[in-house]
DNA sequence: TATTGTTATACTCTATAACTATA
DNA sequence: TATAGTTATAGAGTATAACAATA
């Protein structure tokens, strides 16, 4: 269900084509949109992430979920998406994976319309490694655009939002 | 090709599913990562810069392909995709579209097997429509981050990468 | 009527591979 | 043999709509 290791971190390999010394164009503009920056850090993240929980098979968004319903157990998928910013229709069929893995499980609530989500202990155990292997990738953040910057970009971004 | 104007602006409405006042749950371990917030940032940015674009039919890659064409008449897909981290076959439909639109020329370069990529009159005058569109965009960003933090933003942003 | 969750469709973006035509 | 560009396929993520069951 997922792609296997990314190529980027074996680039020049030997089936991977050979990367020229990159050619960088002026920017004109973009060098005033900060969105242009974010975009550009985002996918490293994204990058960084997804190659270095691969031993877990864990994309950031099902991260995001698994930390939210362990830290919030009995909560229904509205509840979680609502907090994550994830769209119900997507949430469900992430669910159904997350389930067809043994690390969550839909019981039902005094609602009968909706779910509550819990962990499973196997999930709990997945779970732990996975935030290991999250921290990890945090340093190694911490490490790209420096340990000192990393924590002024943390500090702006979580006092805003 | 491009979907209508998003419905978050017109949350609410009268077709639209009521929101209820967000629940927000804890974030947990979610609130060490910086990725965490850089996503949803950038997913705010995305969001406001395609509902703002929207009179042009304006996704950001594209708007960074026009202004890095603009700003580099000449250059090679090639030169367009490493400066800005597209792949080459996603590159080439997207210039597949812009050209369809007369806003961009492929003329063929010395080397047979490349091609110099120019805007049309028509691409120079739609560009200046989008460049005030994306100052507009760039506007609404700094007033919902704050212009200070904006500032600041940017400033790390720009020095690191 | 409204809400929770589900299924389905369509489009964007990313990652790959295979192909052509050149070099 | 390698490079520039194209075409094709698959998966993730997002946006919508429509539906069943329940409130």
């Amino acid at each position: 269900m997922q792609r296997r290791r990314s190529v980027r971190s074996a680039a020049n390999s030997k089936k991977g084509r050979r990367v020229p010394s990159a050619k960088m164009l002026a920017l004109d503009q973009l060098d005033n949109h900060l969105g242009y920056f974010v975009r550009r850090l985002q996918i490293w993240v994204f990058q960084d992430f997804v190659d270095t929980l691969n031993p877990m098979r864990v994309r950031p968004a099902q991260y995001s979920v698994l930390l939210v319903i362990a830290a919030n157990p009995g909560n229904s998928q509205a509840a979680i998406g609502q907090t994550l910013g994830i769209e119900r229709a997507r949430l469900a069929r992430m669910l159904d994976e997350l389930e067809r893995r043994k690390w969550v499980a839909r019981a039902n609530g005094s609602d009968a319309r909706s779910h509550s989500l819990y962990l499973t202990p196997e999930g709990e155990k997945a779970l732990a490694k996975i935030k290991r292997l999250a921290a990890r990738h945090e340093a190694r953040l911490a490490a790209h655009v420096g340990v000192k910057r990393h924590a002024q970009l943390m500090a702006l971004l979580r006092e805003f939002g």
